[in-house]
Parts: structure tokens; C-alpha cells; sequence
DNA sequence: TTATCTACCAGACAAATGTCTGGTATGTAA
DNA sequence: TTACATACCAGACATTTGTCTGGTAGATAA
């Protein structure tokens, strides 16, 4: 007979094992569970799921394969999405610099369909808290609201800004005050999308 | 015989129901893609799924039941970990505090172990870009170089701040004019670990 | 002491599931 | 015409997977 653990301790890291194997879209067999926590008898792990299941924190579809689940109302969402981390963007080239991009980073997002990432370039928007280098994922849309952070595109250059929506045209206001608004012509400038996250990653000290 | 559909089409559709289930975190069967389709045999069904898998639009684990899966990230990386967002953490239950998370975050890295990610409160890192609401991604470490941003627990109360050594204490120093150094005493200062990535939601603008 | 509960093991069996073999039917190219 | 490719059907079989039955062992309460 193998060592015991005190009750309940084994079930709760089974309920976070399962919880996370439910959100990388992967629900494990009852034997997966086994051989996960090193049971030599299915039946153990079963019966960890039952009583989890007992206790509300799964259901299950009864007779099915890989069938336990969270409760409806209780999903974490869905597993993560790939967004690509674009390279460089110009007018005319969206689409192959998706289809090719530097790499990609993961997240939790309904589809990756409509999302891209870019990385900043510039102080511009220092005062927002958006650094140089700093990568922000854009949610592909044409059109945003007035305040809102964007990406668009002007003269060919992706620029990362606070949109600013006038009668008749837009302006992409910087938010740092060493730099001027852009007050674009129509015609030469497109919103590629609007700034839905801001991710940095922090190396090594400055000291 | 049924009627037939045009090459490829009922695969098309069928690549974006399995698509859409494993976004769900519920793979289907061979025989629920059947009857989804209405074939009358499985191996039609099958048929369609393994083009998929040589088109590598979809992948599989071969013998597996549910086993269609999509294809590990288009990338040479490993697939996504998910990394514990606390809700709130004190002294003595930083391991409880993982084990019941307030959600996930999908991320880049080898594995998620010494990984935990945090709530910014207060404003006292915004010369960093460290906003308030803000996420950190924390490497679970007792210790860290001079110069590095870090989460300590000083009297029971986790902060994020910039590690200064001195020769025979430790200081956490805010960004931020307002707010003052912390010079806690080493019995009540203990490092959780170094702030590797900074998140950032954002949601509608403030106008 | 017995009774009960929990955490584990072992084995067997039924059903779900993946897989294979053999086939029809249609459209296109040689 | 034949050959080939694609989209479908039908049936059988092997394996995976869920489930059940019977058990040990430890802790606690009556």
C-alpha cells in the first residue's frame, strides 16, 4: 500500500491538475490523472474525480471518453491563443508580416483571428506607461473610439497613439510632452487596430 | 450514397468545428465529427480529419481517443505554460495562494514552477512604467542582483519595488518622487522573487 | 472493541473510440 | 476507354477508457 497524504490535499492538486489540462484544451483520461500523481490503481484517481465532482467543483459527461469538465458557469475560458509578434509593418504588407512573424506569444483570447503584436518604438508614450520596446497586441479594427490607444498607419510607418477623433479628421496625440501631435490628411493615414494589451519583458539591471 | 460536396469544402468546415471545439477544451471524437456532418460512417469523418492532419492544419496523437489536436503553435518553442495569478498574498501561505489562483496567464517559458504573477497596487513604480493594475510576472527567488525590480513581503504586506544592496541591508526603492525608500530590517524583509515581464489590460479610455 | 470515513490497491468487464479493409459514386485527365 | 483522385458508405476489430466489485490500511468517534 502506497503512502498516504492527509485528506483532501491529494484532490485539491488534482482539481488544479484538471483545471489546467481543461484550459490548454487537453481534459485527461482518469489514467492520465493516475499516472499523473503516481497512483497504481485507476480506481484511486477516480475516485478523487467523483468526490470533486461530488463536491461541485467538476461535472462530467457520465460514459464518455476524457469526460470531466469544469461546471457551466465556472470556465476559465478558453485554452491560450498564439498571437503573432509582427517584425515590421508597411502599408500593403499586413498580411505576409502575420504569416511570418518574429514569434509568438500566448494568451487569453477567444481567437488569435484578429490579433497581432507590435513593439514599440520611440518615448512617445512614456507618460501612458508604454516604453520603448515595450509589445503591445492589437485587436485588427479599422475604426476606434475617441481615447482610445491605436496603431495606425501614416505615410507608411506604424505609429503607437492616443486617438484623438475631430470633426472631420483624426489626430494621433503622443503622451509625452517632447513630441507634437500628428494631425495626418485622410488619404495618408489608416488605424490598423485598436491597443488591447501592453506586455514588457524586464532583463537584466541598469543598476 | 449521400450527395457530395465539392472538394475540400465540407473539410474546410469541418476543421473549423474541430477548431472551435478545442478551443473549448472539448477535442471531439472521430464519431462526434460524424454526426455533427451527418455522415453515415465514421470512416468518412476520419477521412476528412487525417487530410487535416497532412495538410498540417491539424495534429494528432495517434490511438489517443480525442486526439486531434492543433498543431503545437507554428513555432519551434514549447507549448504555452499557464502561470498562477494571485489574488492576495501574505506571509506563510505564498504556496496556498497558488494553489487557488485567481486565474491563469499563458505565457512563453520552459515551465511554470517558479512562476507566479501579481496585482500592482499604488503608484510608486510609475517612473518604471509599473502602473497600478498592472500585472508582474515574478521568478520565485530568495534573492536578487542590485538594480532589479522585486517583489518583497515586508511585514507581511508583498510590494513591488527596486532592489538596492547595501552592505549589510537591503533597500526597496520606489519610481516614483512621492513615495519613500523602504528600509526594512532583515528579520521582516524577505524577497518573493524578480519581476521578469510587466502586463498590462486595457480597457475602454478614460476620454 | 466496532463502526465509519478516507485514501489507497487490484482485477475484470462493458462501452467508447480509433483504426482498418472493402466498397460505391463522381469528376477529371490522359 | 482506363486511371486516378476525391467524397462518401459499411462492417469488423483492436485498443483505450470508464466503471464496477472486492479489498487493505489508517484515523477517529462511540
Amino acid at each position: 500500500m502506497s503512502p498516504r497524504t492527509q485528506p483532501g490535499r491529494t484532490r485539491e492538486r488534482i482539481y488544479q491538475y484538471v483545471r489546467k489540462q481543461l484550459q490548454m484544451g487537453q481534459p485527461p483520461t482518469v489514467r492520465e490523472v493516475q499516472h499523473a500523481f503516481g497512483f497504481r490503481a485507476v480506481q484511486t484517481a477516480r475516485e478523487h474525480l467523483e468526490r470533486l465532482v461530488k463536491e461541485g467543483l467538476l461535472a462530467k459527461r457520465p460514459g464518455k471518453a476524457r469526460g470531466y469538465c469544469l461546471p457551466a458557469g465556472k470556465q476559465d475560458g478558453p485554452p491560450p491563443v498564439l498571437i503573432p509578434l509582427l517584425g515590421h509593418v508597411q502599408a500593403g504588407n499586413l498580411n505576409a508580416a502575420i504569416e511570418h512573424p518574429e514569434s509568438y506569444l500566448p494568451a487569453n483570447a477567444r481567437s488569435a483571428d484578429k490579433l497581432f503584436a507590435l513593439r514599440v518604438r520611440g518615448e512617445s508614450m512614456l507618460g501612458a506607461g508604454i516604453l520603448p520596446n515595450d509589445i503591445v497586441i492589437v485587436h485588427s479594427q479599422p475604426t476606434a473610439e475617441n481615447g482610445e490607444i491605436v496603431v495606425a498607419l501614416v505615410d507608411d510607418e506604424a505609429t503607437v497613439k492616443r486617438l484623438r477623433l475631430r470633426r472631420n479628421r483624426i489626430e494621433l496625440h503622443p503622451e509625452n510632452p517632447d513630441f507634437e501631435p500628428i494631425l495626418p490628411p485622410p488619404d495618408r493615414c489608416s488605424i490598423l487596430g485598436k491597443v488591447t494589451e501592453v506586455r514588457r519583458f524586464i532583463d537584466s539591471p541598469a543598476n
